[in-house]
Order: structure tokens, then sequence, then C-alpha cells
DNA sequence: CATGAATGAGTCTTCATTCAT
DNA sequence: CATGAATGAAGACTCATTCAT
């Protein structure tokens, strides 16, 4: 495996630069209003050089999110309520929110890009994220049906459930980036779960 | 009150046609991806004639959205906890939400477009719109502080409470319109009101 | 079949504008050469407006290059030699010759177009002047075997004699624009069939 | 005089490299089509390290030019008639024909280069090749004058005789060089000094 | 009222050239 | 000597908007 020398270090740090430029930008204006040269201006390099880094700016565009859905699917699996020697399903399912949450909530740019990337010029990168959510939604779908089948759960619609459960997640990240002093990511997931668990019925 | 004549009538109709093409093309491709060519050519009028009753091509979004927010505030409501005339709390409840989803769910681009309307290009849209959101999140706070009070809901930090709702109702929403044979609005309400209320847990 | 209406007169009179334009343009610069802004500067159009007439900028080029090869195909056939009642194959020829010449020479232009359109950026625009060539080559090349079968011509190779001939026109052609009083195209055809018939020696 | 020192050697071999490459550049694409880019790729060098053998992108152009032109003006020579230790002169042209022949086709980018050169950004060095090729005619013109004078040659235009062999010429280059197996430069200045000396005509 | 030809600011991208290393 | 990252002028093209008809 070939070594990096400091000239591709400064490569990827360039490249990193670029890439959180461009994640702002985007995350103000949107795609489409995220002009390129608000980009390059941001990251403070001139027109040609943004090209020795990327193809084009919807590439830029593709690198981020594709970064975050594999940063996010690392962090986001099955919940084991087989094995006995993995933690309750409750604790992992804490866990799993709290990191997913923690990642996100941690670059406001990326939260937003996420939150509102629904309308991409390139298709392949819509369907890219699309596809991402699908599989969220398919864990979660799993997840309804057995709890359902090991009485840990009520009977629920699980389509229904997933889709609702997906969009509190969104809804809550969309007001712990907005809050200017949002609170630990930890004491909100615990409120979440609650809401999500027992409901808010007395 | 001046009264409508006809030609205001066929002035009226036309404004009519051209936003519901609008709405269609917007929901299709996006604010930026709808060209103003394909908006005109689904309303099947000419360039010029488009400018006789709208700014611009970000005014007919505005209007979209105003037409909408106005629509919705008009069913969406305080609870009445007081009133010993009103129907109970759950009741009203219900029924906002059922009128509100079956609102949204009629009109399939309309809903898209509420559901993606991130990135306006005229920023004085997007605050209303924002302003709008917030104005169903103040209620659905007010409505967790009262309902505490009340003993009806479990102590909830209300803030938190009232973005995960309103996540779980665009959820909802996304989940609705996605679906090719959708299930009916009644039912889906009274499954969502039992999550949100009583949570997921057995 | 539709019968051109005004509005479509004045619309190909515009094509013709732009296109009279452009051939200039490319003849002063080449294609590349050629800037976008050139054109429609020198057209007295808009930006924009080219594109109502033109895909592109290379559009243009083939549209210019089409229609000269199909002119010019138009006026030069094979020469009969066996009909009793066609005119002396030498008469045939000197008629295609004036033609042709006549043609080019009267848009300088043009013929600049047609003598150093070489490099074409369109590549299957070259590849159709390619096959342009080679097919005046194969009527030269048929008519030298011809010619030589019924002993009219010397035994010459007619690849050879085809590429001399080709060679020949065109740079009398280049002279014919060169000149800033050039003789009348019958005259130049007379004397160049001489010399391509009869060689130059005394 | 100056003595080359080995450095200046390697220079001096370093400019032919790039030459050598510029030259294959150029041919297959054209010069403008030649990215800067693709030279140094094919002359294997840095970017830089171009600049420090030629100027610009225009300049090695210029260069690859004036070296084939000063090359062929030593092989191209006025006629001598009227020295009785000459050669005939039927004899000093075949010769000077193959010489100018055998070094062009012997580089095939080179002819291709010399053949299409007719649009070079630099104006300065269309005007060089204008004035060679000039030279040519004018050498092609007196040698028609004087022909004529010693009843050598026909009575012919000298312009027009002229334009038509060094078109002649340039038809046969771009014959022996499209070509895949070219016949003998030989044979083919024998067939082609026939045609222009004698016609075609039986 | 209605049309669509015309506009030009603004878009992304390329590429010959420079310069710090 | 040599490198290649950086530059920015110039390129072709799009599209919301205007205006003469």
């Amino acid at each position: 495996m070939a070594q990096l020398v400091p000239a591709d270090l400064a490569k990827q740090e360039r490249r990193r630069q670029i890439i959180t430029a461009a994640k702002a930008v985007f995350a103000d204006a949107g795609y489409h209003g995220a002009s390129f040269h608000s980009i390059i201006e941001r990251a403070q390099i001139g027109r040609g050089n943004f090209y020795l880094y990327f193809e084009s700016k919807s590439s830029v565009f593709s690198s981020i999110l594709d970064q975050a859905m594999s940063d996010l699917r690392a962090r986001i699996h099955r919940i084991e309520v087989d094995d006995p020697k993995a933690a309750p399903p409750q604790v992992q399912l804490r866990q799993q929110v709290v990191e997913t949450l923690e990642y996100i909530v941690r670059d406001r740019a990326l939260a937003i890009l996420l939150l509102s990337a629904g309308h991409t010029p390139d298709a392949e990168a819509a369907e890219r994220l699309d596809q991402f959510f699908g599989e969220i939604r398919d864990l979660l779908h799993r997840a309804f049906e057995i709890g359902t089948e090991i009485k840990l759960l009520r009977k629920v619609d699980p389509d229904l459930a997933a889709a609702a459960m997906l969009g509190m997640i969104r809804g809550v990240v969309e007001q712990l980036i907005t809050q200017t002093t949002p609170p630990s990511v930890e004491k909100v997931v615990d409120e979440l779960l609650l809401v999500a668990l027992r409901g808010v019925l007395a």
C-alpha cells in the first residue's frame, strides 16, 4: 500500500477545504442557488483550481452526500434481539440514534443538506439518496415486524410507523440545528425515545 | 365592494390555470429545475402572457405557497380544553389532523411542494414558510404545555415534542403521496395518533 | 403543403443572416478562432437569439457545409460518354467545372471554408466533408478509367490523376479568391482544362 | 562562434523531443484541438518545463513550420536553363520535386501540418507561411515565363498555371500520406510530371 | 389580450500560462 | 533544471424577462 507523501496530504487537505466550502454554500442556498463562483470564493481558490479536485459542481455535491451516507451506514445496523450476549434492544437502539444524531448535528451544513437534498439535479445522486432513506425505512420496518412478533411492540402498521419514526428523527434534527444553544444530543435522544416508545399521553 | 365582472372571472380562471401548471412543474422538478418554458408550455399560454398574471416565476411559487398556507391555517386552531360545549380534545385533534392531511394529500403536487420547499430563491417566501411552520410548532408547543398542566399529557420537553410531532406528520404525508394505493386518510390518522399518544411499546 | 407566412419568411431571413455572418467569421478565423461572440456581433443579434435558430456553434458550421455540399452535388455528375444525344465529353466537363467554380467563387467566405475545412471539431461534420471529397475523387477516378478504356485519355494511374486534378482545382479556386480582380471563371476554366488535358509542354 | 557544450546538446535534444511530440499532436488534432496538456504528455515533460524551451504553444507551432520552410527552401531553386554545364531543365525539375516530396512524405505529421496549416492563431506565422507559398508560386511563375520565352513551354497564363501546379502537388502529397501503402515517391513524381507536362489526353 | 422573437446577465467549464517549491 | 498546483481570462450556452407587433 502506497504511503501518503506530504504532497498527497496537501491535496487531501485542499479537497477537504473545497468540500467544506461547498457544503456551506450548498446548505445556504441549495444546489442550484449555490453558484460555482460562490463555492470557489468561499474556498478561496481560483476558478480552474477547483477542477483539479472535482470533475464538476455536481460531483462535489455527490461526494458530500456519498461520504455522509457512507458514514451514516457505518452507524446504523439491524438491532440484535436473539443474541444473548448483545445489549438489550433499547440500549442498542439508543446507541445507534445517539451516534447518528451526533454525527449529523456535529456538521450543521451537512445536516441541512441531508434534510433538504430532495431535488438534486443529478438524477443519479438523487436516486442514491432515495435508496439510502429507503434502507433506513426498511430497517425500521423490519424492526417493527420483529418487535411485534416478539411482543415487545404493539401491533402497528409497520410502513406507517417507519415513516413516522423517520419523520420524527428528521424533525428533531431540524430543531437541533435550528436552536442557537442546542441541548446535549443524549438528552434529546432520551426524550425522543420516550415519546416514540411510550407516546405523550399521561 | 367591487363585483367580479366576467372579464375578471376569466382572469381569475387564467390565473388558476397557470397556478395549476406551475404547481405540477415545480413538484416535478423543484423550483430551479422548473424552467419558465415548461410552465407556460404546460399552461398552454404564450411567454409574455404569463407576465400579465404574475410578476415573475418566483411570484407564482409564492402565490402557491401563500394559498396553501392560508388554506391550512383555516384548518388548524388551538384546541379548546376549557369550553364544556366543545368536543373532547382528542376528537378535536383528530378532526384537525384529518382535515389537514386530506387537504394536503388531495393535491399531490402541492404536497410535494410543501415537503420540499426548503430552498426558495426568494428569501421572503422562504421566511413566510418558516413562519408558517413556526406557527404550527407554537400551536403544538402550547398544546403540550397546557396538556401537561391539566395532566392530560406526560411531562415532556414541549419544544422537542412539537418538533417530533411535526416531523411525524411530514413523514406520514411523504409516505401517503409516495404510495401508489394510499390507504384512507382517516385510518392513517387513527394509527398515527395512536403511535403519537401511546407510543409503539406493547 | 403549408404555406410560408410572413413570420416564417422573417425567420428564414434571420437564419440566412446568421449563416452569412457565421460564414464570414469562420472564413476569417477558422472554426476555433471564430468565437461565438464574434458571430453574434457580426450578425448583430443578441446572445440568446442565436440559439433560436441554431442548436450550437458547431451546428451552424455543419449547416453551412451541408448546404454547400448539397449545392455542389447538384452541379457535379458522371460524364455521359455513351449517350449519342449527350454533348461531347469535353463540353460536359467544361460545363460542370464552370458551374462548380462559379458557385464556389461567388461566395468568397464559403470558398475559404471549403478549402480549409480540414479540422472541424465535430467529427461527424468532418466525416461528411471527407466523404464528399471522396465522392468527387471517385467520380474523377471512374472518369479516368473509362476515358482510358475508350482511348480518349492516355493511360494514367487513376488514383494519382484524380488527386492531381482535384488539387489543381483547389489551387485555382484559391488563386481566384485571392486575386483582387479575378478574371472571368469561363476563361480560367478554359485555361485550366487546357493545362489539364494537354499539359504545359510546347 | 560559441561551441555547443554537452548541456546545450541536451537542451537541443529536449527541444527536438518537444517538437516531435507537438508535431504529432498538431497533426492529429489541428492547432486548436491540440491541447497544451496532450503535448507535454506526449513529450513526457512537466508543464512548466515546456516553457524553458518555448515561449508558448503557438511558438512551437511556428518553430515547426519555420524549420520545415527552411528545409524546403534548401530543396527548391530556380531551374538553370542557360548554364550549359547544368542538367537539362526536366531533370533539374524532377530532382527538385522528388527531393521535396521525399522530405514532406517522410514526416507524415509534418505533411499534414503543411497541408492544413491554414489557420494558425498567430497571424505572424500565418503570414510567413503565406509568404513561403508565395515564393514557390513566384518560382513557378518565373519558370513558366521563361519556359514560354524559350519555347519550351506552351503559352499559358503563368499565374494560373503556377496555382494549378502547386495545387497538383498538394493534391498528390495528400494522396501519398492518405494511402496506407504509398508507392515510391519517384514513380509518383514521374507520373505527376507526365500529367503536368503532357496532360491526360491521349 | 396575446404572442414569441429578442435580450443579456449569469452559468459552468476549459486551458494556456505562471510560479513557489 | 524540473515540477505540477494554481490561476483567471475566455469560452459556449441557458433562461427569466421584455416589448414590438
